[in-house]
RNA sequence: GCGGACGUGGCGAAAUUGGCAGACGCGCCAGACUUAGGAUCUGGUGCCGAAAGGCGUGUGGGUUCAAGUCCCUCCGUCCGCACCA
């Protein structure tokens, strides 16, 4: 006979019991180990489709395996997804709680190029480090379902839902000005670029001309925004989306441009009497069309030239708006007739819109900073300011506007459109801020782009039977400033023949950025070994949508955008359920250093995680990134914090000695009022996020408990279950010592009374005039007039009313008494 | 510049949504046990004051019997967007 693991090896309970004696230190290396490998063993996190059970899938940004290891933000965000998850599973619920690696990306393939080791060895390697990392926090993943992104086995499904979003059209090949990382060497999606620079290595990018895959997210921008109305996502999030995608509704207009039609877009028709001139962005194909007509064309041909020179960065930073008129052109007003100058600036840019505006500088901040500069008419037509002051955008009535005079801001709006479109210079019109995503990467860890280049039959996709695409070995992990791939050197897997006729054709050699896998892990999750789907119907139908997912506010308009398209797409195409993934979203606050900085490597700041279990245990540690402070707030490490934590889990440990049987320690109304006042705060407060008021519940639970002579087991069963999602292994632990057979993670959760938990007496505070003068103990809901009574009785009331008397005495039931003297 | 959030002890923070400000934890002080501790336990701890009492939630005002909470002013911090017409 091998022992019972539950008795720590020994033969059965009473056995284990006599070496309690033994070990009264709070030991939680051993009992941290004991419980992992018990959990594993028994599979216990494990979860299949049970349609006897309602599910409820929680999900928490899969970490990229760095070779840094485990940072202690990420048990933040787990940490509170696995309270939750054991919460629910508590409640009855069949949960999924998933976790896997977001393997592709730039670091494995850098470190690969510094030390010849290959990316698929590094990340392996890595991935097994995280792994024993995550496992020693005692998560409840059901890691049956684990996945890697880079695996062929995975990353077939993005590749082959990349060939459905090329079948629909969404995925096009295009020649466009791209954001270009020279140090990184590889163009970025414009939602990876940060105030003009990279969102990884920090460096300024430029613009760049290339060829690249691009997925049309713009087709979904309206829905994109739409559908967020009715998810459960933090305010922050929904309005930073919202903006991003910038949607906004206005006109575009035909002015007459030397015979031409000049469009542009404004979201203010209704001022468009008070235009006094145009603008063009430089690189408006206008400008080199009709470079012959302009009287200055040195002066145009160099402001265009000196624009081109300047990043994004330098033509936003300028405090003083610049341009140049064209000479000898001049547009005309299809509202008035008149004829107006045409300007070509850089505040005007060539990526939104028409690349062309009509100003209105009576009415528009930029127009009138540029007006001034030139000292152009600034001619009011709606009333509510001082134009000459500055700039009124607000609403008010049309003045010097014809048919628009005396309207409000919408109404001219609309009747300004409709004369347009009557009279055929005009039309409604949506633009976005939102671009194209760039889908193309320059480098070598990704996945490979299932595509093949033919002379003869232009670019042809692989068919499905032909995944996954394997990425190829190869030596030389370099990219090169011309923007080539690494793998373009690979001829033996470029050279292929053409799907379509045969003929020699060559492959994609650019691969997909790492926003890629993780644009559909979630639904991998429900079905991770599936080899003939990405995930069956039947799971996909079960497991979706994900209940709750929690993540770094950086993914909002990156990971978070791109999975909400990526799904809507798959959507679309019948693939799945439905049209969006996530009911809830929240966001978890960082954790810098003791002195505020960010941890990093190179401050040599960073706390690793695996110290932390080691010398205070992955209880402690749980329990203390969910004291820390409120979640969505950022917090401070704080190693004495931390030691206040391991006190009180040691102390929880301590109490057991003094549990006794409930019949031999009977509980009193203050016992029961105790126990389930903190079964309902802990409960409410898990619920609401509020990780470290619960805590602090618990906390005053114990002390209370502490106090305590004798402890009635039921009072601290009670404790191990509310305290079981923050600190599993302690609670199972001293689950297992009062005696029980089963999981305490298994158990049902407890279920406060409301009634038990109030007292029957109340302190009420007694004030004079607002002013704190004394409490007095009373009944609860006792009568108004008694109560009046008794705070009337108080001597320093008496004392204190005495010469001024009594105007008015205010009551608040069970809480104050206010007396206005 | 525009938009949003926030400002509470020495520190991290609570506050049933207008009703005893500072729960819980850290730190600090005193004591106990150790003839050692950064270990453990007990008590104390917003500020001034011996006490009575007074003063306290960034600033100044307002509403109210009552304001950390609601309204206005200013100051400060953080975040998002940043020529998007």
């Amino acid at each position: 006979m091998s022992g019972n693991a539950r008795y720590n090896g020994k033969e059965n309970f009473e056995e284990w019991q006599k070496t309690w004696a033994l070990e009264d230190r709070y030991n939680f290396k051993t009992i941290e180990q004991k419980w992992q490998k018990i959990w594993a063993d028994e599979k216990v996190y494990h979860v299949d489709i049970d349609r006897n059970k309602q599910k409820f899938y929680a999900l928490v940004e899969f970490p990229y395996p760095s070779g840094q290891g485990l940072h202690v933000g990420h048990p933040r965000s787990y940490t509170a997804l696995d309270v939750i998850s054991r919460f629910k599973r508590m409640q009855g619920f069949n949960v999924l709680y998933p976790i896997g690696f977001d393997a592709f990306g730039l670091p494995a393939e850098n470190y690969a190029i510094k030390t010849g080791i290959h990316p698929a060895i590094s990340t392996a390697e890595n991935i097994k480090n995280f792994t024993r990392q995550l496992k020693s926090l005692g998560f409840s993943f059901d890691w049956d379902r684990c996945i890697d992104t880079s695996s062929p086995e995975y990353y077939k499904w993005t590749q082959w839902m990349f060939l459905k979003l090329y079948e629909k059209g969404l995925a096009y090949k295009d020649k466009i000005a791209i954001n270009w990382c020279p140090s990184c060497k590889v163009g970025l999606a414009n939602e990876e670029v940060v105030n003009g620079h990279c969102e990884r290595c920090g460096h300024e990018v430029v613009r760049k001309n290339k060829e690249q895959w691009m997925i049309a997210i713009t087709k979904y921008a309206d829905r994109l925004i739409d559908d967020l109305a009715d998810l459960d996502f933090i305010e922050r999030v929904k309005t930073q989306q919202i903006n991003w995608i910038g949607r906004s509704e206005g006109a575009e207009l035909d002015f007459d441009f030397e015979g031409e039609k000049l469009t542009v877009f404004t979201t203010r028709p209704d001022t468009a009497f008070g235009v006094t001139y145009m603008v063009l962005a430089p690189e408006h194909a206008f400008v080199q069309k009709y470079m012959a007509r302009f009287e200055n064309q040195d002066e145009v041909k160099a402001y265009v030239e000196a624009a081109s020179k300047k990043s994004d960065l330098e033509r936003t930073a300028g405090e003083e708006k610049t341009g140049v008129e064209l000479k000898g052109v001049k547009a005309k007003n299809p509202y008035t007739g008149e004829f107006i100058p045409v300007f070509i600036s850089d505040y005007v840019l060539t990526g939104y819109g028409t690349g062309a505006i009509m100003a209105v500088p009576a009415h528009d901040a930029r127009d009138w900073a540029f007006a001034k500069v030139f000292n152009l008419p600034i001619v009011e037509v709606l009333e509510g300011g001082d134009v000459q002051k500055e700039a009124f955008e607000g609403d008010g009535l049309h003045v010097n506007s014809g048919f628009l005079n005396g309207l409000g801001k919408e109404e001219a709006m609309k009747k300004a459109i409709d004369y347009a479109i009557q009279n055929g210079f005009g039309r409604a019109k949506v633009n976005f801020k939102l671009r194209d995503w760039v889908f193309s990467r320059q480098r070598y860890w990704g996945e490979p782009i299932p595509m093949v280049y033919c002379e003869h039959c232009g670019w042809q996709p692989l068919s499905e039977k032909d995944l996954p695409l394997k990425l190829p070995d190869v030596k030389d992990f370099l990219p090169n400033d011309e923007g080539e791939s690494p793998l373009s050197k690979a001829a033996d897997w470029v050279n292929t023949t053409c799907p379509k006729c045969g003929a020699k054709a060559r492959r994609e050699t650019d691969v997909m950025p790492n926003w890629a896998g993780s644009s559909w892990y979630f639904l991998r999750y429900t079905d991770p070994k599936n080899d003939k789907e990405f995930a069956s119907k039947e799971a996909l139908d079960y497991w979706m949508n994900v209940d709750w997912y929690n993540g770094g506010m950086e993914h909002t308009t990156l990971h978070l955008l791109y999975s909400r398209f990526w799904h809507k797409f798959l959507y679309d195409c019948g693939l799945v359920p439905t049209k969006e993934p996530y009911n809830k979203r929240t966001s978890h606050g960082m954790i810098l250093a003791s002195n505020g900085e960010k941890m990093s490597k190179s401050r040599g700041n960073v706390i690793n995680p695996d110290d932390i279990v080691e010398n205070y245990g992955a209880d402690t540690f749980r329990l203390y990134e969910m004291f820390i402070g409120p979640f969505d707030q950022a917090a401070f490490w704080s190693e004495e914090s931390l030691m206040g934590v391991y006190r009180f889990a040691s102390k929880v440990y301590g109490l057991f000695k003094k549990v006794y049987k409930t019949q031999d320690a009977p509980m009193t109304s203050d016992d029961l009022r105790a126990m389930h006042k903190a079964i309902l705060e802990v409960t409410e407060r898990i619920e609401q996020m509020k990780f470290n008021t619960a805590v602090s519940s618990l906390m005053t639970y114990v002390n209370y408990l502490s106090n305590m002579q004798k402890i009635p087991a039921e009072m601290y069963e009670a404790l191990l279950k509310l305290l079981s999602p923050f600190t599993p292994h302690l609670a199972e632990e001293m689950w297992a010592r009062l005696g029980h057979n089963d999981s305490v993670v298994t158990t049902l959760w407890p279920v406060g009374d409301k009634k038990l938990a109030e007292d029957n007496v109340v302190t009420i505070a007694v004030q004079i005039n607002g002013k704190m003068r004394g409490t007095i103990e009373c009944k609860k809901d006792e009568d108004d007039e008694e109560v009046k009574k008794v705070a009337l009785s108080l001597e320093n009331v008496a004392r204190q009313t005495a010469q001024s008397g009594i105007k008015k005495i205010i009551v608040v039931k069970n809480r104050i008494v206010n007396i206005v003297a």
